[in-house]
DNA sequence: CCAATTACGAAACTGTAGTTGCGCAATCCC
DNA sequence: GGGATTGCGCAACTACAGTTTCGTAATTGG
């Protein structure tokens, strides 16, 4: 299937990644116009919105560069891997927090990433498969665990995941507290040990 | 302090915001325009603006409307306390999840006011202290739990209550799943059993 | 009654997202 | 080479958020 008409330009691509991403981070969303990246990558408009249909799928676009790669690691101590995990969606949580705002502690991008989900059909399927991908690796890492005996047998892996990876989107976007690696380790503790009272 | 000038008509405030509420249940956020609510309302833009600075005040003032007024009750169980507690922020997250979208699973208002939040400092501000009033809340309830040997003598309250309202939020924005009474029983026995295997 | 103060309506204005039409350029298939 | 297809730049256009100006209305305090 080899593409007809004229190939795209890919070096536009790059570059109003680059210039877009570079006017997110200093003036936030709102102060991205996509007037401007046009002209700052010497460009038409139409060129841009041949590519992302809206400032809304650019700014995804531009943001998803930021999440981390989120790699999993399974060294058989599932304590110390889940902190890991946690503590590597913590860090990307950290570098979109970042973004979109220039003072104050705030959701920065997560907010308008998920609004844009919510706005965009297309968006909203494509972050929700991204994340179920990412929950899917999580929810295999905490099934080994259980097979090998380290957790209960009757844990609910879905409950046990949503709840650490609930409380750093939590944190970020709604309470503003920040997100850590000590923070990462009291949800491990909490969620793996329990609360109610030894009997 | 007596107000000076001319007063403001109250009803006015209502009838934008029974409006405004009309429109977004309809068409979502972006689908209210300001420039049609105040036509509706019969009064001019400049009335609506005195009142709310952005249309993004506005949507938040209307979305406000839809959430839970989150009563807590304290009868000495704490499994079921929670569960309750839980539930009613569950339902005022569908309430709001209903809104700013007609089809499909997805963040719907929430996602809107957390980028309202992230893009106006005092929307910000003003959702973290009622944030803030809410935790204070709950871990009240934890923290009596735990002196009347409930729970856990060495428990880490802040965890516990982000891990489960974080919970809700992360699937309500992020992931898509559904949040309802079941969902709430399943994270209150995940949390306060523990995941960790009896030794 | 009068001055200060605040609310309201009307209209024009700016900035930006997103669209449309057109001419031209680059590529593939025959 | 020639036609079909797709990318690109340019310019004009619509729609909406938000602002500004100005004239008028309602209220308080003196």
């Amino acid at each position: 299937m080899v593409p007809r008409g004229r190939p795209r330009d890919m070096e536009v691509d790059e570059r109003v990644l680059r210039i877009a991403a570079a006017l997110i981070l200093e003036r936030g969303y709102t102060g991205l116009s996509i007037d401007e990246v046009a002209e700052q990558a010497g460009v038409a408009k139409t060129t841009l919105y041949r590519r992302w249909p809206t400032k809304d799928h650019l700014a995804v676009a531009v943001v998803a560069r930021l999440q981390a790669d989120d790699e999993i690691t399974d060294t058989g101590d599932i304590r110390a891997d889940l902190v890991n995990y946690l503590e590597k969606i913590a860090a990307g949580l950290n570098r979109m927090r970042a973004a979109g705002h220039r003072q104050g502690p705030s959701a920065g991008a997560v907010g308008e990433l998920v609004a844009a989900a919510a706005r965009h059909e297309d968006i909203g399927r494509l972050t929700r498969e991204q994340y179920a991908e990412r929950n899917a690796l999580a929810l295999a890492l905490i099934e080994r665990a259980r097979v090998r005996g380290e957790l209960r047998a009757d844990l609910d892996a879905e409950a046990l995941f949503d709840q650490m990876a609930g409380a750093l989107y939590y944190r970020v976007m709604i309470t503003g507290a920040p997100v850590d690696r000590a923070y990462a380790e009291r949800l491990v503790s909490s969620a793996l040990e329990g609360n109610l009272t030894c009997h």
